[in-house]
RNA sequence: GGACGCGUAGCUCAGCUGGAUAGAGCAACUGCCUUCUAAGCAGUAGGUCAGAGGUUCGAAUCCUCUCGCGUUCACCA
């Protein structure tokens, strides 16, 4: 029952009767790609506006406004329209019965179930990568953005059809892996000769790899020679990585959060990955012995010339190509990460998404072109970039530091306002832009706090089928009829508007859209309560249980639309302040 | 210096991928509790959409340049 789509289909039908009517020549195919039917900005244009004239008056040499005048006739066939007009530069608007938006209604709550589901993703399969943060520590302040938002957009996929794969990719080899396992040693040795250590610069010093060091002497006792290290090397690593990980994967947990797979970068250079994209590149061609230019601009210091094996995503629109082996002969990162891709190409065989912090958007390129040189151009990569958040107590900057060890992890913002507010703050602001999270606003009982905002207007719906001793399961709605005032019918239209707001979030990525409609829905219902106050549009009204009927109705429709999307949202509706 | 992103009301931000008179919230001022939660609502005021060109029926949105802020910049991961 998307009131839009059903509408839109019409207008369809109307552009293709309007052009075999009046023989015209233009390609509808063109002009669908351009047709809009959306609620106009102001509501005094009427209900939904559409820019056909506007579109059309090119191709067949009219001014839009004569176009609108012919096709108006079109439209006002449409069932329940109650006035059509053109407007501005040519705009057609179309105001309907009230009828529409009552029968809208009653559609909606039989069908509470599915009235909103879309068929977006035909079941295609789309894969996005979230958080892969290193294993070297738990999850900081910093990761919980993008876990949040890669979460969030993952549900919504899914809400909308598609099969959807939450990956983590473990980066457990390389350098810093050395220094995990360095610095594990260093506390297993603290624990076995009981003496404090220093943890020397550049090794990781925080308190939770003492838990590793307890871990090692648990599996192997006291008498592991750590000289040489590479005797222990492996066992240490798998001790650390496990640990680590059963940190970070609890961590989500507390989010919500639960990835379907984890790839170790470890195996993807060990497998035959590398070799494969080295065959494609170059059968296409894209790979060749050379040596890089210094990067425009820079002056490094240490500059020097190096002939590598290197890979031509220039061709492909990046800066610059981009090496694939050290000058040691060993893989570079991105060599790994473009077999890493070519894995998810596979294992998917459909759309990728990345999301990375903000640090990471000079590599966003060189993956484009890595995705469409392995895939021949038939899989698109989305990268969605999320820029800092700002920790703030009261307006001021908390001050952090790894180095005095005192950063704030992910479980502490969890613990100190819980998971439903950090998943909802961190989607009220567009992915790009930087965000402020503030502990005492967030927790304030206020408008200023959306969450708060939002999850009030839930518990005040429910607080209303408590006073009137109805059930909002057994609800049925007898006559909609009832529904007359104009803030009443107001509040239908904008609940109508949300499964147009899930399509367009779905289809762009971009799940914050889903808070700001809450937030919205909240407002208009807030508003309606207050009417109750001077108008007399009271929801229970004790001698007429037909009205009560109709109005509690709507209520369920509020409620069951906050609950759907914070359900989205993963977030749980509160139902009494 | 190059690349990418951002610049919208005093502050914090939306703006449905090119539409009509650019919208919210905070802060400021004015009102609304004998009545379903005032933890809320209604109203007033506030704008050169950083600036200058261009593209077209139409630009905050697309293109070019300038200014400002941020991130990033050969073998790291």
């Amino acid at each position: 029952m998307n009131i839009y789509k059903f509408y839109f289909n019409h207008l369809i039908e109307a552009v293709e009767k309007f052009k075999s009517d009046l023989k015209y020549s233009f390609i509808v195919e063109d002009i669908l790609k351009k047709l809009t039917l959306e609620p106009p900005k102001n509501s005094i244009n009427g209900d939904m506006s559409t820019n056909l004239a506007m579109i059309l008056s090119k191709d067949l040499k009219l001014s839009s406004k004569i176009i609108a005048e012919n096709f108006m006739v079109y439209i006002s066939n449409f069932p329940g329209v109650d006035n059509v007009n053109v407007a501005g530069p040519g705009f057609i608007n179309i105001t309907f019965k009230q009828n529409v938006w009552l029968e809208f209604l009653s559609n909606m709550l039989q069908n509470s179930g599915n009235w909103d589901k879309l068929e977006i993703g035909k079941g295609k399969n789309i894969n996005i990568e979230y958080i892969s943060a290193n294993p070297t520590g738990p999850l900081h302040a910093g990761h919980a953005r993008g876990a949040v938002f890669g979460d969030a957009l993952a549900s919504l996929l899914t809400e909308v059809g598609y099969t959807v794969t939450r990956e983590y990719y473990i980066n457990d080899a390389g350098n810093q892996i050395e220094k995990l396992v360095d610095s594990s040693l260093l506390r297993y040795n603290e624990l076995v000769t009981n003496k404090s250590i220093d943890i020397p610069e550049g090794l990781y010093p925080g308190e939770y790899l003492k838990e590793v060091g307890k871990n090692l002497v648990e599996k192997y006792g006291d008498k592991l020679e750590t000289d040489p290290k590479e005797k222990v090397f492996e066992k240490v690593r798998s001790v650390s990585l496990d640990f680590i990980m059963r940190m970070i994967q609890n961590d989500l947990l507390k989010l919500g959060i639960e990835m379907d797979v984890f790839t170790s970068e470890k195996e993807i250079i060990s497998g035959h990955l590398l070799t494969e994209i080295l065959k494609i590149l170059e059968s296409k061609n894209l790979i060749f012995n050379g040596v890089l230019d210094p990067p425009k601009g820079t002056h490094p210091k240490n500059w020097e010339k190096r002939e590598q094996l290197l890979f031509k995503s220039s061709v492909y629109g990046d800066d610059s190509d981009r090496a694939l082996k050290k000058s040691d002969g060993t893989w570079t990162y991105f060599a790994t990460d473009m077999a890493y891709h070519l894995d998810k190409i596979n294992r998917t065989k459909g759309d990728l998404i990345n999301v990375l912090g903000a640090d990471h958007i000079g590599y966003i390129s060189r993956i484009n072109a890595a995705v469409r040189a392995l895939s021949n151009d038939t899989i698109s990569i989305d990268t969605k970039v999320c820029a800092l958040v700002n920790l703030l107590e009261d307006g001021k900057p908390i001050k952090m530091s790894k180095r005095a060890g005192n950063f704030v992890t992910l479980s502490d913002i969890i613990n100190a306002v819980g998971k439903d507010v950090v998943r909802f703050i961190m989607l009220t602001r567009r992915n790009d832009q930087s965000l402020d999270f503030d502990f005492k606003k967030v927790m304030e009982k206020s408008k200023e706090n959306p969450v708060f905002y939002v999850q009030y207007a839930h518990a005040r719906c429910n607080s209303i089928f408590r006073s009137s001793k109805v059930k909002e399961k057994e609800l049925i709605l007898k006559n909609p009829k009832r529904l007359k005032d104009v803030h009443e019918i107001e509040l239908i239209k904008f609940i109508a508007l949300w499964p147009r707001t899930l399509e367009l979030a779905a289809k762009n990525h971009e799940p914050h859209r889903i808070c700001y409609y809450l937030i919205e829905l909240s407002s208009i219902f807030h508003s309606l309560w207050n009417k109750g106050k001077d108008n007399n549009i009271k929801f229970i009204v004790e001698d007429d249980l037909e009205l009560t009927n109709a109005r509690l109705s709507l209520v369920k429709a509020v409620a069951l639309t906050i609950r759907k999307g914070l359900s989205i949202l993963k977030i749980e509706p509160i139902f009494e302040m």
